[in-house]
This record gives structure tokens, sequence and C-alpha cells, in this order.
DNA sequence: CACTTGACTATAA
DNA sequence: CTTATAGCCAAGT
């Protein structure tokens, strides 16, 4: 398996979120055959200018959204898209995409 | 090629 | 809750 391959993977994936949903870094990791949860974030990092991809439903293992340059316009996405967050700014576990 | 940086995660103390 | 460790990968220098 090529690596180029992992990313296209990822790509993939996460363009097939649904609206209003979530899924975490380690999650796509496991759906993908061998990328780890540091590679999808790597990725969603190195996102090409222009993409289509909806990299804001991708948040960490703890249901948060990370702490990153662009993380407060994610949460705006986010909160536009009906994904709410509690006090601590966790997201309800229901709203993860498989 | 080596080294660094960064949107990760699990585990331990 | 916080720190620290270790394992992990991509892109840039």
């Amino acid at each position: 398996m090529a690596r180029g391959e992992l990313l296209e993977q990822i790509y993939t994936i996460v363009a097939q979120i649904p609206e209003g949903r979530v899924t975490t870094y380690g999650r796509i990791a496991r759906m993908t055959d061998g990328a780890t949860a540091r590679a999808v974030g790597s990725a969603m990092g190195h996102l090409p200018s222009g993409h289509d991809l909806p990299w804001h439903r991708v948040i960490n293992a703890g249901l948060k959204v990370t702490e990153h340059g662009g993380a407060v316009r994610q949460r705006e996405k986010l909160r536009a898209e009906g994904v709410a967050f509690d006090a601590k700014g966790r997201v309800n576990p229901e709203l993860l995409w498989p």
C-alpha cells in the first residue's frame, strides 16, 4: 500500500461525514488501512487550498475541538450546523459518526 | 538525509 | 484535573 493512498483514504472518509455529525482523528485512522491519528491531524493541517472537505467535523478523542489556529472558526462552523457543545466544550457522543 | 513542528492518542503517575 | 512518555505520520527547512 502506497503512502499517498492513505491520505486519499483520509480525504475520502472526511468527505463522507454527514452534516451535523462529527468524528475523531483516531476513528478516521482506524477506518483507513494503516493511517494513524497523527497522520489524520497532519492531513487536516496540510489541506490544499480550494478543498471542499468538511474538515471542521473532525475533532479529537476527547470529543473537543483541538486548540489550533482555526479552532474558533471550526466551532463556528459546527455551531452553524447544529452541533452543540456542553459547558466543557465537549460534543454530544451521539453525534459521533461511526 | 536529519531534524523540527504540529488540527493525535493511550497510558501512567 | 495536570505532566510526562512513548508511538505515530506528513510537510517544511
